[in-house]
DNA sequence: GTCTATACCGTGATAGAC
DNA sequence: GTCTATCACGGTATAGAC
């Protein structure tokens, strides 16, 4: 709750907001809340940031540049289809849960705002590079036929993405890598023995 | 946009208000934008119903009541577990699509009033007796173990309310039968080949 | 870098006429 | 059943002292 921190930069006082917002949601959350949560006054963050929505841009920034960045590592470039597929699958639940607050912001983002519309074209970009890549692995003969590939590619964000839903850092068993591993064997080969 | 209705009931008028808090999330919208939205004044909509969280808890407990009930029927109920679990996410990605704006509004609920308080708990109520269900197709070995029930609830929970996500009523190919059933395949079987 | 004080606006909600 | 008029409140943001 209160902070023992005498003095903030725009970095320390993302980080507080971002949990603020997750917690509450972004219009649900107030400046006044913002403000006990980092223990200074409301007037005092305007010192570090220009306002709320700034803070929302930074995160939602943040959040793109990972996932966009998962996408030009080299497993993801090269090689067939379906491997890069399920790399992108694995190391994208990864990146998820090593960015949660960030990448969840961007999850729940509806477009309300200016930097929430820009924030929704760039994850529409990044929803068209991995359909891309599932309809070149369908192409290939590696998925299975009676699902289209355009269905499989929302099937498959949805599983990746959903993780944001329920995964909570401190909490026991499996870390970032173990939750990758499962939901690229759930997607790929599914839950029956 | 502007309605040609003269007068409203509470449901109808619910319909609309339910739509308004799925574009613009249940704080981000306002009375103003849902009497624009109706066609009336912010004052005649206090005449129909008591007041905005009203409206939610209304909304909130029709798309609870309809999952509870899907695990009352009969499929749901005998037979072995894999076959009730398997019967049970079929159906509930077909209910979520049958209740769409209802069931969305339930899986974005963050706990915010008291009556998000009361939706979530029995969320978590919901979400129980299915993990349950899971726990037991495990025990009798119809589920792969190298993921650990809990975590496989979790994602068959994850890729069921995805769908909310991108389902949209009006567009093409696949309705909630279909949609249920490539859920069911994926996440029991898997998308590869 | 944080504070107190305050401007200004949109919010959910109510009263009472028609 | 809907309207106009109005309310109290809390929202974001700013000014200026320390």
């Amino acid at each position: 709750m209160s902070q023992q921190r005498v003095t903030y930069t725009p970095e320390s006082l993302l980080r507080v907001a971002v949990e603020l917002f997750n917690e509450r949601g972004y219009d649900g959350a107030s400046m006044g809340q913002l403000a006990e949560a980092a223990g200074i006054t409301k007037s005092s963050i305007y010192h570090h940031v220009r306002g709320k929505e700034d803070m929302l841009r930074l995160a939602l920034e943040r959040a793109t540049g990972v996932l966009f960045a998962l996408l030009d590592e080299p497993d993801a470039t090269t090689g067939r289809a379906i491997d890069r597929l399920r790399y992108v699958v694995w190391r994208a639940t990864e990146v998820l849960i090593e960015e949660l607050p960030y990448v969840t912001l961007l999850l729940r983002a509806r477009g309300n705002t200016e930097t929430e519309r820009w924030a929704l074209d760039r994850r529409r970009e990044l929803d068209h590079r991995v359909a891309d890549l599932v309809a070149r692995a369908a192409a290939e003969g590696d998925l299975r036929a009676d699902i289209e590939p355009r269905l499989a590619a929302r099937l498959l964000f949805g599983l990746v993405n959903s993780v944001s839903e329920w995964y909570r850092p401190g909490r026991s068993g499996a870390g970032p890598r173990q939750v990758g591993e499962a939901v690229a064997a759930v997607a790929f080969d599914g839950l029956t023995a």
